[in-house]
DNA sequence: ATGGCTGCTTTGAGCAGA
């Protein structure tokens, strides 16, 4: 048995985010690290001090936009690993990638934005969530422990959102997205952060504007979704406040979650 | 009522994010 540390983070730009990404990766020492929005290509990823930390990474980058790395630390190794759905469909935006740890597949998935209900970036993100639910349903099927983690853009009940009346209707938490989440679980997974705090509000986003983290204005749109196996494992699952606060934060915090495997 | 911040880009105003 060994207590792994299982780590999700919208990162907004590795490059912009480094500095930052290195001390708390230093200080926390998490086994596996999920990443979004790296924003790079693979080549300019900064690969050398987090080697030099015990790191293998396993990058999916992107120019500009998008962007998805897993990292495990050592002794863990990353195998079989994967990039996009490899359903025959459009694979030209960086948004997941997979990899075999210490006996748990792991998928991390950047889901798109979806800018507004009604546009054509909100069929997209319904569209790709189809495809993620045709994923997730087969991977379970072949791996007992396993769990797909990352930004969902999604928050799927009131209490993960500041405030519900507001954002009724709105893009991440409009009925149609809140449905498209729920078909990822009903797929066989279950939400780890409510499996140990079934009620209360935890945020994983907040604005850069207006003082929203200040004010605690936040969405909890970032998920680790385990599977029945693996989800009887987790001992903790926390959401890192701390990673959001001094000198140009991600807009979004880390969720830790430590299982026992 | 709107945008309010941040990061990106054949480096400069516009897009995208959430």
């Amino acid at each position: 048995m060994r207590r792994v540390k299982l780590v999700t983070w919208n990162v907004n730009s590795i490059r912009a985010r480094f500095g930052r990404v290195l001390e708390w990766v230093k200080q926390q020492q998490p086994d596996v690290l999920c990443m979004q929005e790296i924003k790079c290509v693979d080549q300019e990823f900064p690969v050398d001090d987090l080697r030099a930390l015990g790191y293998e990474i396993a990058l999916h980058g992107q120019k500009t936009y998008n962007g998805v790395a897993i990292l495990a630390r050592a002794p863990l190794t990353l195998t079989d690993v994967t990039r996009g759905f490899d359903d025959g469909g459009d694979e030209t935006q960086a948004r997941l990638i997979a990899a075999t740890v210490g006996g748990v597949r792991v998928v991390n998935v950047y889901v798109p934005n979806g800018q507004a209900p009604g546009t054509d970036k909100y069929t997209f993100k319904l569209a790709w969530y189809e495809r993620l639910r045709a994923y997730v349903a087969a991977a379970v099927g072949k791996h007992e422990r396993f769990v797909v983690c990352g930004d969902f853009n999604v928050a799927p009940a009131p209490e993960d959102v500041h405030d519900p009346a507001v954002w009724e209707g709105q893009i991440h938490f409009s009925i149609p997205e809140r449905e498209a989440l729920a078909t990822i679980v009903a797929a066989g997974v279950e939400d780890v952060l409510r499996r140990m705090h079934p009620s209360g509000q935890f945020f994983t986003w907040w604005d850069y504007r207006q003082l929203a983290f200040p004010k605690n204005k936040g969405l909890r749109i970032d998920h680790i979704l385990a599977s029945p196996a693996l989800a009887a494992r987790v001992r903790s699952v926390a959401i890192d406040r701390e990673a959001r606060k001094g000198k140009e934060p991600s807009d979004h915090a880390p969720v830790i979650a430590e299982l026992e495997v």
